[in-house]
DNA sequence: TCTAGGTACGTACCTGAGTACGGAGTCAAG
DNA sequence: CTTGACTCCGTACTCAGGTACGTACCTAGA
């Protein structure tokens, strides 16, 4: 009843034909069945699932995590959906930190910056120039 | 004297040799003068500006910033140097913060999975598929 | 002089997540 | 029955930052 064709299911989620189609090629959302030569309609369960790849990736996950989620969608495998979203929790941590790190270097090279008077060097430069700075 | 060829300078910054043709090609760092059909020799100069660059895109710098800053290097440009150390300061927060969000949900999630208890859907999964959770 | 290993150069390939394009087919409305 | 919009399919391209490979050349040491 409610049978859409790629057009209407691609806007109905907020995503181009185009990435319909991308995820047919990567396994992530079935082609539809089609009559011989005709053109594909998809069952509603294609939109929630489509949006379920579409929320899970903007989530951080890869479209690789997001078929492992997928494949566990029998809702018993709680366990190992838990491990999939502790393993991406601690990457993003871990993100953070990296960057957390660097916002401070990069806070104290941009500050030496402005405080400098008339020197000869642009101590950002300087900075970037020398050799004991961890690499 | 200290005249290195491109495997010498590669090694003495910890880099590869394809690396250092992929600079040249990428116009961060010129090819060296050499002799007729010869083998090119890189002065020390050169080391010092591969490990310029090295540092700078450690530091989060892409390629095109280090060649901007680079291209600043004649020590009195400190206020352009500055510019581009902020402009990246103000990328690395936007990072964080974004990052620091989706920790939150995927925090929420996780532990949501981990509290349940015999229920007939992975709370995880459900709240992926979910629609009125923000996109 | 021979040879191993380093160099030069060009091109193709990699990851991730799509985007773009072109030609052919199909479908519904007018 | 024609037109225009949409679909199908395959291929190629995008971005960044390289890596890999093949062929030809050079050069230092034994």
């Amino acid at each position: 009843m409610e049978q859409m064709t790629i057009g209407q299911l691609a806007a109905a989620a907020a995503v181009s034909v185009e990435t319909v189609r991308y995820y047919h090629r990567r396994g992530l959302l079935a082609p539809p069945e089609r009559p011989t030569g005709g053109i594909g309609r998809y069952a509603p369960s294609a939109l929630t699932r489509l949006r379920f790849i579409k929320r899970s990736h903007s989530l951080g996950f890869s479209l690789d995590d997001v078929r492992a989620l997928l494949s566990l969608d029998d809702g018993q495998a709680c366990t190992a959906a838990k491990a999939i979203g502790e393993h991406k929790l601690a990457d993003v941590r871990l993100r953070i930190q990296t960057l957390q790190a660097l916002e401070v270097a990069l806070r104290k090279l941009v500050s030496k910056c402005s405080s400098s008077k008339r020197k000869v060097s642009c101590p950002l430069i300087e900075a970037l120039t020398r050799v004991e700075a961890a690499c």
